[in-house]
DNA sequence: TCTGGGGTCCTAGGACCC
DNA sequence: TCTGGGGTCCTAGGACCC
């Protein structure tokens, strides 16, 4: 039978922050989004406070002033390096894991033939909080969304110790009794609320419900789920992947509207040159491409979307051809006297670069095209991204339709010179 | 005034073909 | 007056995740 074992980095973000400034233990802290937008993550002592995840930021500037919580803008260079760190060492306690997000990761403990899976766990839990000074929290089980769970407990309840085994039969119902079905691992808003006019409030009674009424709604997953409840594994570990997408895409939001074609071009000219380095880093290419533009959703009254997808007859990585393409298919969905606060691009249809199908009537030199492409990239991964750019992104560092970060911390992992001064 | 970004999978429905 | 049916492919949209 197979075991997982869920280990998931606490308040992600602000661990990585506090690892830094120490002082900010004990204190509210929180991590917005992009644009500083929404709050993302929080301390315990954010979350005390009722800062809610995904609360506009705007929404809580009283409480913020008033209860001196602590602010930073996203730092992905650092917490992506800090989440680096962290994967490398779980690797080392297990024959094989999956990476499933920045922050967590799904550890094979199948063939572990000793009883003692929770003093390993805390044994795994104290060597990363002691080379990393991230705190985690490890949830075991037979199947994935059991080890979510227990993940969960044993990040709230502090007779855990941060730590729970769920494999044994014997705690699964009263660990699912207490949890609300909201808070199963594919269970979101709209089916939680389905769920609850059907009568079933708890991952208990959705474990033990009608298959036919599961069904119905949530499809071929809500019964996968149900299994997986009760302890069935359906869902078998990933490994690699991360190594290949089966999409890329890039969008912002801007910081003020934007009405006119000339900013929106500029702006869809970056995320594709965003992506297409994406897709040669994975070495893949797109054989389709989609372009969005859309106005802000909180005013439904004049709202606007639209959408546009291209398919190439020759799969591309190449950035100059696609900002082409791009623009021609903005021209398409681009109206007039609109107020647009998004816009993005999707690659998908993703090909192996060794495997893209040669068009027969393309007379373009593909390998000095391709060469180019290195070229470019290398010197940005070296100079800092967008050192060399296309010129259909504008001349301006600081375009209008470019986001915010006011409260970034430093690169303290990933730049020599923003490393920490110690005094 | 100010409301994130990047992914995955599944399903319904239309177009097309025989 | 009667007006096929089934398979496949594609896309858009909906749901979820972190």
């Amino acid at each position: 039978m197979p075991v997982f074992a869920l280990v998931d980095c606490n308040n992600f973000y602000v661990s990585c922050e506090r690892v830094f400034k120490p002082e900010l233990e004990g204190k509210p802290v929180i991590v917005l989004s992009n644009n500083d937008g929404c709050a993302v993550a929080r301390s315990n002592e954010a979350k005390a406070l009722g800062i809610k995840m995904g609360v506009p930021f705007f929404k809580l500037r009283h409480i913020i002033n008033t209860m001196d919580v602590h602010v930073f803008s996203s730092n992905y260079a650092l917490y992506g390096d800090m989440s680096n760190r962290v994967m490398q060492i779980l690797d080392m306690f297990t024959p094989a894991m999956e990476i499933y997000s920045i922050d967590e990761a799904f550890l094979d403990f199948s063939d572990f033939a000793f009883t003692g899976l929770k003093s390993y766990a805390h044994h795994i839990r104290k060597k990363i909080k002691k080379d990393t000074g991230i705190p985690v929290s490890i949830g075991m089980a037979t199947s994935k969304t059991l080890a979510k769970l227990a993940n969960k407990i044993a990040k709230s309840s502090l007779k855990t110790g941060g730590v729970l085994d769920l494999t044994s039969m014997k705690f699964q119902d009263r660990a699912l009794e207490i949890t609300p079905v909201e808070d199963v691992w594919g269970i979101g808003g709209r089916y939680a609320a389905y769920l609850k006019l059907k009568g079933i409030k708890t991952a208990l009674d959705f474990k033990y419900a009608a298959t036919r009424v599961i069904r119905k709604k949530m499809g071929i997953n809500g019964i996968r789920l149900q299994r997986e409840l009760c302890g069935e594994s359906c869902y078998p570990l990933a490994e690699d992947i991360n190594t290949r997408r089966k999409s890329v895409s890039a969008s912002r939001s801007f910081k003020k509207p934007v009405t006119d074609l000339t900013a929106l071009s500029q702006a869809i000219s970056l995320y594709i040159s965003r992506g297409a380095v994406k897709l040669r880093e994975q070495n893949s290419c797109a054989e389709t491409m989609t372009v969005y533009v859309m106005t802000s959703r909180f005013k439904p009254e004049s709202f606007y979307y639209n959408s546009k997808t291209a398919v190439f007859p020759t799969a591309s990585n190449n950035t100059p051809e696609l900002i082409k393409q791009g623009k021609k298919i903005l021209k398409q969905i681009f109206k007039r006297n609109k107020q647009y606060t998004k816009a993005g691009i999707v690659f998908s249809n993703l090909v192996q670069e060794s495997h893209v199908q040669q068009d027969l009537f393309n007379t373009k030199d593909t390998a000095r095209t391709q060469r180019l492409m290195e070229t470019v990239d290398n010197i940005n991964s070296q100079m800092g991204r967008g050192c060399v750019r296309s010129a259909a992104l504008g001349s301006s560092n600081k375009q209008y339709w470019q986001t915010i970060s006011n409260y970034r911390s430093s690169a303290y992992t990933t730049r020599w010179d923003q490393l920490l001064t110690v005094c």
